[in-house]
DNA sequence: TCTGGGGTCCTAGGACCC
DNA sequence: TCTGGGGTCCTAGGACCC
């Protein structure tokens, strides 16, 4: 390669659908197409379907309980609802609004489809969830906004849903352009337009500035992109790591070297849940064991039905007062194995002092890989497995 | 109005080995 | 006798994302 020959020029498009999982509920139920629809809570939310065939759904108003919202309509999000608010302080807000369980299996079928969609255009596309995805359009050189175009038709066509698109030379900008003309948007940006598009945004519009990091750039000053960009890199040093200062001055120039990656390994499997109550460890032991041994089972269900194992057994708790821990172990041989994910669990927890009520709990199995367990009735196969 | 569930990555200290 | 680095693994916590 050629050093001094400038760079191809890159094209990245992210792709993010719309209100997704509130969109998909619309599709199912369109007479609710217009209103204010909340997706979230417990199947107890489910709508009820009358002897005549009507459906009754529920309402927002007298919802107690701790869901938070998963999606909201944009008219729900007009009356201030947005995703992760709880929906106690949703229903303060509107009470009025509809509400359904989320459906995660219809969900994982309508992101089947519109991945398939964009990978039957353009094959080069990163995974980042179940609503959104980066694609690499360099290939298509000049052609690629109009193949962007035509990936945005091609979605709606296949799922009957509407996306945004931001398309950048880099996942930095493409990210924050699928986010500035929402819903249905499509948006261009070049380096050229950093200063006049960008610079105005409010640092938090920086995929990797969460609520820490802007609070802590609201204490130097800064509050906008451009006051980021324009910051003495000094005084970023000083109050951050060396590492995300240089990171943090890089992105509020639109600089952003990742490349679009078409292919990961998961790392973990884990599975947690949120008590209707906080739990005591010692007058609710009986519930809590029966909680605990069920999420060993779920991962290890998942691991099985995956053909993962993992060495790494975690757990996690969380307090009445939010507070969390997390405990893990190594094992000499991975498992996949409930009861052995249940007695390495069960030693993590011994490692915690309980004095106050947990509210959470969760199991994880990390440093997994593929294959057969040890021990238990494939030990003996293993030879045959592996070669 | 008390804040879900499933992930990834980073940092940092200690153990342990060479 | 006091003092080394470097590398890897393990563990805990935290920030962040969807």
């Amino acid at each position: 390669m050629d050093s001094s020959l400038q760079q191809a020029e890159r094209w990245v498009a992210h792709l993010d659908m719309d209100a997704f999982y509130a969109s998909v509920e619309l599709l199912r139920y369109p007479e609710l197409r217009g209103l204010p629809v909340v997706v979230g809570g417990g199947s107890a939310v489910a709508p009820i379907v009358r002897p005549d065939g009507t459906r009754e759904f529920r309402r927002l108003r007298g919802y107690a309980g701790r869901g938070v919202a998963t999606t909201s309509t944009y008219e729900a999000r007009a009356l201030g609802v947005f995703s992760a608010m709880g929906l106690m302080k949703a229903a303060q807000l509107a009470p009025d609004a509809l509400l359904l369980p989320a459906d995660f299996t219809q969900y994982r079928k309508y992101s089947r489809l519109f991945k398939e969609a964009v990978t039957a255009i353009a094959p080069r596309m990163e995974d980042r969830g179940i609503d959104e995805i980066y694609i690499d359009l360099s290939e298509f050189g000049p052609q690629a906004p109009e193949v962007a175009r035509r990936i945005k038709a091609a979605v709606q066509e296949a799922t009957g849903l509407t996306c945004s698109i931001g398309l950048a030379p880099n996942k930095l900008l493409a990210k924050i352009g699928s986010d500035l003309d929402k819903p249905s948007g499509f948006t261009l940006l070049d380096y050229d337009s950093v200063p006049e598009r960008i610079w105005p945004l409010p640092v938090r519009k920086i995929n990797g500035i969460g609520p820490k990091s802007e609070q802590r750039l609201k204490n130097l000053g800064i509050l906008t992109v451009g006051e980021l960009a324009k910051a003495p890199p000094d005084l970023l040093q000083e109050h951050f790591s060396l590492s995300y200062a240089r990171w943090l001055l890089a992105v509020a120039h639109g600089r952003d070297d990742r490349v679009v990656q078409t292919e990961s390994e998961r790392k973990s499997f884990s599975r947690e849940t949120t008590f209707d109550r906080d739990l005591h460890a010692v007058r609710d032991r009986q519930e809590l064991s029966g909680i605990f041994t069920a999420l060993c089972e779920q991962v290890a269900d998942d691991l099985q039905r995956r053909s993962y194992v993992g060495r790494t057994i975690g757990i996690k708790l969380r307090f009445a007062d939010f507070r969390t821990v997390t405990r893990d172990m190594t094992l000499p041989e991975p498992t996949c194995d409930a009861g052995r994910i249940r007695h390495a669990a069960g030693l993590c927890l011994k490692r915690v002092p309980l004095e106050r009520r947990i509210r959470l709990l969760g199991v994880r199995v990390g440093s997994i890989s593929h294959g057969e367990a040890e021990g238990g009735q494939d030990a003996g196969s293993r030879q045959l497995t592996l070669y």
